[in-house]
DNA sequence: TAAGATTGAGTCTTCAATCTTC
DNA sequence: GAAGATTGAAGACTCAATCTTA
Protein backbone atom coordinates (compact mmCIF):
# COMPACT_ATOMS: atom_id res chain seq x y z
CA UNK A 1 0.00 0.00 0.00
CA UNK A 2 2.67 2.63 0.43
CA UNK A 3 4.20 3.76 -2.35
CA UNK A 4 7.91 3.66 -2.13
CA UNK A 5 10.14 6.36 -4.35
CA UNK A 6 14.03 6.16 -3.66
CA UNK A 7 16.07 8.88 -2.51
CA UNK A 8 17.66 9.50 -5.92
CA UNK A 9 14.27 9.05 -7.69
CA UNK A 10 12.33 11.61 -5.11
CA UNK A 11 15.43 14.35 -5.88
CA UNK A 12 14.44 14.03 -9.49
CA UNK A 13 11.01 14.54 -8.99
CA UNK A 14 11.93 17.60 -6.25
CA UNK A 15 14.67 19.21 -8.86
CA UNK A 16 11.80 18.86 -11.79
CA UNK A 17 9.80 20.90 -9.87
CA UNK A 18 11.88 23.58 -8.42
CA UNK A 19 13.25 24.22 -11.75
CA UNK A 20 9.91 24.87 -13.36
CA UNK A 21 8.93 27.24 -10.52
CA UNK A 22 12.25 29.57 -11.16
CA UNK A 23 12.87 29.45 -14.78
CA UNK A 24 9.43 29.55 -16.21
CA UNK A 25 9.32 32.53 -13.41
CA UNK A 26 12.25 34.01 -14.54
CA UNK A 27 11.12 34.19 -18.39
CA UNK A 28 8.00 35.44 -17.31
CA UNK A 29 9.70 38.27 -15.63
CA UNK A 30 11.95 38.69 -18.31
CA UNK A 31 9.44 38.93 -21.33
CA UNK A 32 7.47 41.28 -19.18
CA UNK A 33 10.08 43.85 -18.39
CA UNK A 34 11.88 43.60 -21.66
CA UNK A 35 9.18 43.31 -23.99
CA UNK A 36 5.96 44.08 -21.99
CA UNK A 37 4.05 40.87 -22.67
CA UNK A 38 2.55 38.07 -20.52
CA UNK A 39 4.31 34.35 -21.28
CA UNK A 40 0.74 33.23 -22.08
CA UNK A 41 0.10 35.50 -24.72
CA UNK A 42 3.14 34.50 -25.95
CA UNK A 43 2.52 31.13 -26.62
CA UNK A 44 -1.02 32.23 -28.42
CA UNK A 45 1.00 33.95 -30.39
CA UNK A 46 3.60 31.65 -31.28
CA UNK A 47 0.72 28.56 -31.88
CA UNK A 48 -0.65 30.97 -33.92
CA UNK A 49 2.27 31.20 -36.22
CA UNK A 50 3.11 27.94 -36.12
CA UNK A 51 -0.49 26.81 -37.17
CA UNK A 52 -0.76 25.26 -40.70
CA UNK A 53 -3.14 27.99 -42.21
CA UNK A 54 -1.95 30.82 -39.22
CA UNK A 55 -5.01 30.22 -37.90
CA UNK A 56 -6.34 27.84 -35.18
CA UNK A 57 -9.99 27.64 -33.81
CA UNK A 58 -10.89 28.24 -30.36
CA UNK A 59 -11.34 24.50 -29.03
CA UNK A 60 -7.94 23.91 -30.88
CA UNK A 61 -6.26 26.76 -29.31
CA UNK A 62 -7.62 25.89 -25.55
CA UNK A 63 -6.51 22.03 -25.89
CA UNK A 64 -2.90 22.88 -27.23
CA UNK A 65 -2.54 25.19 -24.02
CA UNK A 66 -4.05 23.07 -21.76
CA UNK A 67 -6.89 25.38 -20.82
CA UNK A 68 -10.46 25.28 -20.45
CA UNK A 69 -12.54 27.11 -23.50
CA UNK A 70 -13.87 29.31 -21.33
CA UNK A 71 -10.29 30.26 -20.37
CA UNK A 72 -9.41 30.46 -23.87
CA UNK A 73 -11.96 32.92 -24.82
CA UNK A 74 -10.88 34.97 -22.41
CA UNK A 75 -7.22 34.77 -22.75
CA UNK A 76 -8.03 35.67 -26.71
CA UNK A 77 -11.01 38.47 -25.53
CA UNK A 78 -8.00 40.31 -24.14
CA UNK A 79 -5.42 39.73 -26.41
CA UNK A 80 -7.75 40.76 -29.24
CA UNK A 81 -8.61 43.85 -27.25
CA UNK A 82 -4.58 44.55 -27.69
CA UNK A 83 -5.22 44.36 -31.57
CA UNK A 84 -2.38 41.17 -31.59
CA UNK A 85 -4.92 38.99 -32.71
CA UNK A 86 -8.34 39.02 -34.91
CA UNK A 87 -11.19 36.75 -34.92
CA UNK A 88 -13.17 35.35 -37.51
CA UNK A 89 -16.31 33.10 -38.48
CA UNK A 90 -15.75 30.00 -40.10
CA UNK A 91 -17.57 29.72 -43.16
CA UNK A 92 -17.64 25.56 -43.26
CA UNK A 93 -18.92 25.23 -39.78
CA UNK A 94 -20.92 28.80 -38.74
CA UNK A 95 -20.64 27.78 -34.72
CA UNK A 96 -16.45 28.30 -35.43
CA UNK A 97 -14.45 30.90 -34.56
CA UNK A 98 -11.21 31.53 -36.26
CA UNK A 99 -8.44 33.43 -34.33
CA UNK A 100 -5.45 34.66 -36.84
CA UNK A 101 -2.80 37.07 -35.62
CA UNK A 102 -2.77 40.66 -36.40
CA UNK A 103 0.42 42.48 -37.91
CA UNK A 104 0.78 43.72 -34.86
CA UNK A 105 0.89 40.36 -33.35
CA UNK A 106 3.58 39.26 -35.81
CA UNK A 107 5.46 42.49 -35.18
CA UNK A 108 5.41 41.46 -31.43
CA UNK A 109 5.76 37.77 -31.44
CA UNK A 110 9.00 38.83 -33.98
CA UNK A 111 10.43 41.55 -31.01
CA UNK A 112 9.54 38.85 -28.05
CA UNK A 113 11.10 35.94 -29.59
CA UNK A 114 14.76 37.09 -28.93
CA UNK A 115 14.62 37.26 -25.86
CA UNK A 116 12.38 34.37 -24.64
CA UNK A 117 15.24 32.26 -26.57
CA UNK A 118 17.75 33.84 -25.41
CA UNK A 119 16.26 33.21 -21.81
CA UNK A 120 15.54 29.44 -22.56
CA UNK A 121 19.51 29.09 -23.63
CA UNK A 122 20.83 31.05 -20.92
CA UNK A 123 18.67 29.43 -18.09
CA UNK A 124 17.86 25.62 -19.63
CA UNK A 125 19.39 24.40 -22.36
CA UNK A 126 22.88 25.33 -22.12
CA UNK A 127 23.50 23.89 -18.90
CA UNK A 128 22.40 20.42 -20.88
CA UNK A 129 25.32 18.72 -22.36
CA UNK A 130 24.57 16.89 -25.42
CA UNK A 131 24.04 13.14 -23.96
CA UNK A 132 21.71 15.42 -21.04
CA UNK A 133 19.96 16.70 -23.59
CA UNK A 134 19.08 13.28 -25.54
CA UNK A 135 17.90 11.68 -22.22
CA UNK A 136 16.02 14.59 -20.75
CA UNK A 137 14.06 14.22 -24.50
CA UNK A 138 13.60 10.97 -24.21
CA UNK A 139 12.32 10.80 -20.56
CA UNK A 140 10.15 13.80 -20.93
CA UNK A 141 8.33 11.75 -24.33
CA UNK A 142 8.49 8.37 -22.61
CA UNK A 143 6.02 10.20 -19.66
CA UNK A 144 4.08 12.14 -21.88
CA UNK A 145 3.05 9.07 -23.90
CA UNK A 146 2.26 6.59 -20.87
CA UNK A 147 0.14 9.26 -19.68
CA UNK A 148 -1.53 9.64 -22.64
CA UNK A 149 -2.32 5.88 -22.52
CA UNK A 150 -3.51 6.32 -19.36
CA UNK A 151 -5.74 9.23 -20.18
CA UNK A 152 -7.50 7.68 -23.50
CA UNK A 153 -8.02 4.65 -21.19
CA UNK A 154 -10.05 6.71 -18.64
CA UNK A 155 -11.98 8.74 -21.22
CA UNK B 1 21.95 38.44 -31.72
CA UNK B 2 19.71 35.05 -32.89
CA UNK B 3 20.40 33.09 -29.72
CA UNK B 4 20.79 29.47 -31.49
CA UNK B 5 19.56 26.34 -29.65
CA UNK B 6 19.82 22.84 -31.12
CA UNK B 7 16.54 20.80 -32.19
CA UNK B 8 17.77 18.36 -29.44
CA UNK B 9 17.84 20.72 -26.54
CA UNK B 10 14.62 22.83 -27.83
CA UNK B 11 13.11 18.82 -28.05
CA UNK B 12 14.01 18.77 -23.85
CA UNK B 13 12.64 21.95 -23.24
CA UNK B 14 9.71 21.44 -24.92
CA UNK B 15 9.26 17.76 -23.34
CA UNK B 16 10.23 19.59 -19.65
CA UNK B 17 7.03 21.88 -20.45
CA UNK B 18 4.83 19.42 -21.41
CA UNK B 19 5.65 16.67 -18.98
CA UNK B 20 5.33 19.68 -15.97
CA UNK B 21 1.30 20.70 -17.37
CA UNK B 22 0.21 17.28 -17.77
CA UNK B 23 1.77 15.31 -14.59
CA UNK B 24 1.44 18.32 -12.23
CA UNK B 25 -2.49 18.55 -14.14
CA UNK B 26 -2.88 15.11 -13.67
CA UNK B 27 -1.90 14.64 -9.88
CA UNK B 28 -4.09 17.72 -8.70
CA UNK B 29 -6.81 16.22 -9.97
CA UNK B 30 -6.28 12.44 -8.38
CA UNK B 31 -5.48 14.43 -4.80
CA UNK B 32 -8.88 16.37 -5.70
CA UNK B 33 -11.11 13.36 -6.29
CA UNK B 34 -9.53 10.86 -3.97
CA UNK B 35 -9.03 13.10 -0.97
CA UNK B 36 -10.33 16.73 -1.91
CA UNK B 37 -7.57 18.55 -1.15
CA UNK B 38 -5.67 20.85 -3.35
CA UNK B 39 -2.21 20.20 -4.18
CA UNK B 40 -1.17 23.35 -3.11
CA UNK B 41 -2.81 22.76 0.51
CA UNK B 42 -0.83 19.36 0.51
CA UNK B 43 2.32 21.07 0.07
CA UNK B 44 1.86 23.70 2.77
CA UNK B 45 0.72 20.98 4.96
CA UNK B 46 4.19 19.26 4.06
CA UNK B 47 6.69 21.94 4.34
CA UNK B 48 5.06 22.45 8.12
CA UNK B 49 5.23 18.70 9.02
CA UNK B 50 8.76 18.96 7.22
CA UNK B 51 10.03 21.97 9.49
CA UNK B 52 12.57 22.01 12.14
CA UNK B 53 9.77 22.98 15.08
CA UNK B 54 6.89 22.19 13.23
CA UNK B 55 6.15 25.94 12.47
CA UNK B 56 7.27 28.36 10.16
CA UNK B 57 6.76 32.11 9.87
CA UNK B 58 4.38 33.54 6.88
CA UNK B 59 7.29 34.77 4.72
CA UNK B 60 9.41 31.49 5.11
CA UNK B 61 6.24 29.68 4.05
CA UNK B 62 5.49 32.43 1.00
CA UNK B 63 9.37 32.16 -0.12
CA UNK B 64 9.29 28.14 0.26
CA UNK B 65 6.32 27.80 -1.97
CA UNK B 66 7.65 30.77 -4.40
CA UNK B 67 4.52 33.03 -3.26
CA UNK B 68 4.01 36.49 -3.18
CA UNK B 69 3.38 36.90 0.41
CA UNK B 70 -0.16 38.23 0.45
CA UNK B 71 -1.08 35.26 -1.68
CA UNK B 72 0.93 33.30 1.51
CA UNK B 73 -1.59 35.41 3.83
CA UNK B 74 -5.27 34.28 1.96
CA UNK B 75 -3.51 30.64 1.24
CA UNK B 76 -3.48 30.15 5.19
CA UNK B 77 -6.66 31.53 5.59
CA UNK B 78 -8.29 29.08 3.59
CA UNK B 79 -6.39 26.69 5.47
CA UNK B 80 -6.77 27.85 8.59
CA UNK B 81 -10.70 28.37 7.83
CA UNK B 82 -10.53 24.55 7.23
CA UNK B 83 -8.79 24.05 10.63
CA UNK B 84 -5.88 22.64 8.82
CA UNK B 85 -3.44 24.50 10.66
CA UNK B 86 -3.33 27.09 13.08
CA UNK B 87 -1.36 30.90 13.63
CA UNK B 88 0.22 32.05 16.58
CA UNK B 89 1.93 34.79 17.41
CA UNK B 90 5.72 35.31 17.89
CA UNK B 91 6.89 36.09 21.56
CA UNK B 92 10.52 37.13 20.47
CA UNK B 93 9.23 39.30 17.30
CA UNK B 94 6.53 40.50 17.64
CA UNK B 95 5.24 41.67 13.65
CA UNK B 96 6.21 37.90 13.11
CA UNK B 97 3.24 35.02 12.61
CA UNK B 98 4.06 31.35 12.94
CA UNK B 99 1.66 29.03 10.77
CA UNK B 100 1.20 25.41 12.74
CA UNK B 101 -0.09 21.77 11.50
CA UNK B 102 -3.59 21.24 13.61
CA UNK B 103 -4.22 17.65 14.42
CA UNK B 104 -6.92 17.19 11.52
CA UNK B 105 -4.43 18.95 9.45
CA UNK B 106 -1.78 16.37 10.00
CA UNK B 107 -4.53 13.72 10.04
CA UNK B 108 -5.50 15.11 6.12
CA UNK B 109 -1.61 14.96 5.49
CA UNK B 110 -1.62 11.35 6.15
CA UNK B 111 -4.28 10.43 4.37
CA UNK B 112 -3.26 12.56 1.42
CA UNK B 113 0.35 11.52 0.93
CA UNK B 114 0.10 8.18 0.32
CA UNK B 115 -2.36 9.23 -2.82
CA UNK B 116 0.13 11.96 -3.85
CA UNK B 117 3.13 9.38 -3.58
CA UNK B 118 1.39 7.07 -5.57
CA UNK B 119 0.54 9.76 -8.36
CA UNK B 120 4.21 10.74 -8.50
CA UNK B 121 5.33 7.30 -9.05
CA UNK B 122 3.09 5.95 -11.37
CA UNK B 123 3.21 9.42 -13.73
CA UNK B 124 7.15 10.25 -12.64
CA UNK B 125 9.00 8.06 -11.29
CA UNK B 126 8.47 4.76 -12.23
CA UNK B 127 9.36 5.43 -15.41
CA UNK B 128 12.83 6.46 -15.03
CA UNK B 129 15.88 3.95 -14.88
CA UNK B 130 18.51 4.48 -12.12
CA UNK B 131 20.52 6.25 -14.85
CA UNK B 132 18.02 8.55 -16.16
CA UNK B 133 17.41 9.41 -12.71
CA UNK B 134 20.71 10.06 -11.73
CA UNK B 135 21.42 12.40 -15.24
CA UNK B 136 17.90 14.10 -14.09
CA UNK B 137 18.76 15.19 -10.83
CA UNK B 138 22.00 15.96 -11.45
CA UNK B 139 20.94 18.55 -14.60
CA UNK B 140 18.09 20.20 -12.19
CA UNK B 141 20.89 21.13 -9.17
CA UNK B 142 22.82 22.14 -11.88
CA UNK B 143 19.81 24.46 -13.32
CA UNK B 144 18.93 25.87 -10.38
CA UNK B 145 21.99 26.57 -8.70
CA UNK B 146 23.05 28.91 -11.77
CA UNK B 147 19.77 30.17 -11.61
CA UNK B 148 20.42 31.22 -7.78
CA UNK B 149 24.02 32.84 -8.75
CA UNK B 150 22.52 34.76 -10.78
CA UNK B 151 19.45 36.14 -8.93
CA UNK B 152 21.91 36.96 -5.85
CA UNK B 153 23.84 39.12 -8.28
CA UNK B 154 21.20 41.34 -9.51
CA UNK B 155 19.47 41.35 -5.95
C1' DT C 1 -29.13 15.72 -28.82
C1' DA C 2 -24.45 17.23 -29.24
C1' DA C 3 -20.57 20.52 -30.34
C1' DG C 4 -18.50 25.26 -30.43
C1' DA C 5 -18.17 29.28 -28.01
C1' DT C 6 -19.47 32.56 -24.62
C1' DT C 7 -21.13 34.46 -20.05
C1' DG C 8 -21.95 34.78 -14.77
C1' DA C 9 -20.44 33.58 -10.32
C1' DG C 10 -16.91 32.20 -7.47
C1' DT C 11 -11.87 31.26 -6.45
C1' DC C 12 -7.10 32.33 -6.25
C1' DT C 13 -3.40 35.25 -7.51
C1' DT C 14 -0.73 39.71 -7.86
C1' DC C 15 0.29 44.79 -7.15
C1' DA C 16 0.16 48.65 -4.31
C1' DA C 17 -1.08 50.68 -0.10
C1' DT C 18 -1.54 50.15 4.97
C1' DC C 19 -0.77 48.94 9.76
C1' DT C 20 2.20 47.33 13.41
C1' DT C 21 6.56 46.49 15.43
C1' DC C 22 11.64 46.71 15.15
C1' DG D 1 13.04 54.25 7.93
C1' DA D 2 12.68 49.03 7.28
C1' DA D 3 10.61 44.37 7.98
C1' DG D 4 6.50 41.29 8.78
C1' DA D 5 1.98 40.71 7.73
C1' DT D 6 -2.43 42.04 6.06
C1' DT D 7 -6.06 44.34 3.05
C1' DG D 8 -8.37 46.52 -1.28
C1' DA D 9 -8.63 46.46 -6.11
C1' DA D 10 -7.92 44.21 -10.22
C1' DG D 11 -6.35 40.31 -13.24
C1' DA D 12 -6.91 35.55 -14.69
C1' DC D 13 -8.75 30.95 -14.15
C1' DT D 14 -12.58 27.27 -13.31
C1' DC D 15 -17.30 25.37 -13.06
C1' DA D 16 -21.88 25.43 -14.50
C1' DA D 17 -25.33 27.41 -17.27
C1' DT D 18 -26.57 29.49 -21.77
C1' DC D 19 -26.91 30.50 -26.67
C1' DT D 20 -26.31 29.20 -31.46
C1' DT D 21 -25.66 25.99 -35.11
C1' DA D 22 -25.10 21.01 -36.78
Amino acid sequence: MRPEIDAGRMAAWRGFLTVYARVVGRLERELADEVDLPLTWYEVLLLLREAPDGRLRMHELADSRLLTRSAATRLVDRIEAAGLVTRSASEADRRGTFVELSPKGLATLRRAAPVHLRGIATHFTSHLSDEEAAVLSTVMARITAELCVLEDQVV
